[in-house]
DNA sequence: AGTGGAAGGTTGAAGCTTCAAGTAACACCG
DNA sequence: CGGTGTTACTTGAAGCTTCAACCTTCCACT
């Protein structure tokens, strides 16, 4: 057993990353829920979907590019279906499928919210870095995420180096309102 | 209204960062849940009450060490008390103040899960990173942090520059299980 | 065709967090 | 000494996430 202990920078650094990755959910959830009824959660799936082809993307992609499980991301796709922010379609290619896509309603909640969440994270965020800081945060949290998520399958994060493959029937697209 | 968007260095590094806040704690929580029945948040009750003198602490403070609302502590160290974790004590000083101490069997606890913990904080931050952004990191968070929490409430991510004010009773201490 | 297994989602229950309210004790101030 | 406001927590309800089934549908083979 060559059990380590943790070296003191890592041990300082550590305590921060935890303090910040319990902190940052809340200051985002809570401007967010303040200003725009939403959660930031809530926020990223309205988000992927205006930045997607037809505004619409199976289950399984928007669970992907919002970081989510399924379970969840079902849960939520089915209140904002209820506040008519978002609708779910079955696809016709696969009847296992569903299809959520966003409604003219989630669009306009969406563009309305979306200036404020991003005064919101560059005030949290891109305010308190110099623009070295911005690169050296990118590629460490790349680092980090290549271990969290080894097989790249949380595709919002990465940009993937594998060829490009049909991409399950996706194209790439103009208008996205979202950052995020 | 001068609002603006963000520039593609710090989209990039927002949804990176973003991603990573997401499955962070989801990495934590399931190795520790797994190995040790605990939460990710329970473990920082434990430690932080390891580390104090007494192995004792105010609700206040332990809340302010674990980056926690005082609601959402209350609730867990209950259910750790249930648990036969940590006992609740009403502290003599001020009778509206409670205080919480680590149980030997939350020692115990403590002492059996930090191993496989640290191992897991290596695994998915430090053995990503190398020592010079391990650096970067600290400094980088630190400033996220003081954006998040102004006045420095949540002490312990914080090395506070005030003077060496009463500091609630507590003393400086030797013995620590914790590690985060 | 027919079958075994994997993929894609949904659901209900359990657990944890948040929120709003409520209680008790302290502190200050005239 | 009484009043006013603040501090320190606790509690119950509501909301969200997780977990473990479960149901279809698709796919690959025989």
């Amino acid at each position: 057993m060559s059990r380590q202990w943790l070296t003191s920078e890592q041990l300082a650094t550590w305590v921060r990353l935890a303090a910040m990755v319990e902190l940052l959910p809340g200051a985002l959830d809570s401007q967010l829920r303040r200003d725009a009824g939403l959660t930031h959660f809530e926020y990223m799936v309205l988000a992927m979907l205006s930045e997607a082809s037809e505004r619409t993307l199976r289950m399984t992609a928007l669970a992907a590019r919002t970081n989510a499980t399924l379970p969840r991301l079902s849960h939520v796709v089915r209140r904002l279906e209820d506040r008519g922010l978002v609708e779910r379609l079955p696809c016709p290619q696969d009847k296992r499928a569903t299809n959520a896509r966003l409604t003219e309603a989630g669009w306009q909640k969406l563009v309305e919210s979306a200036p404020g969440h991003v005064d919101n994270v560059r005030h949290h965020v891109f305010e308190a870095l110099t623009p070295e800081q911005v690169a050296q945060l990118a590629s460490i949290t790349g680092a980090i995420l290549d271990r969290l998520d080894p097989d790249g399958v949380m595709t919002a994060a990465h940009q993937r180096p594998t060829p490009p493959t049909d991409e399950e029937h996706q194209v790439r697209d103009k208008s996205g309102a979202g950052q995020g």
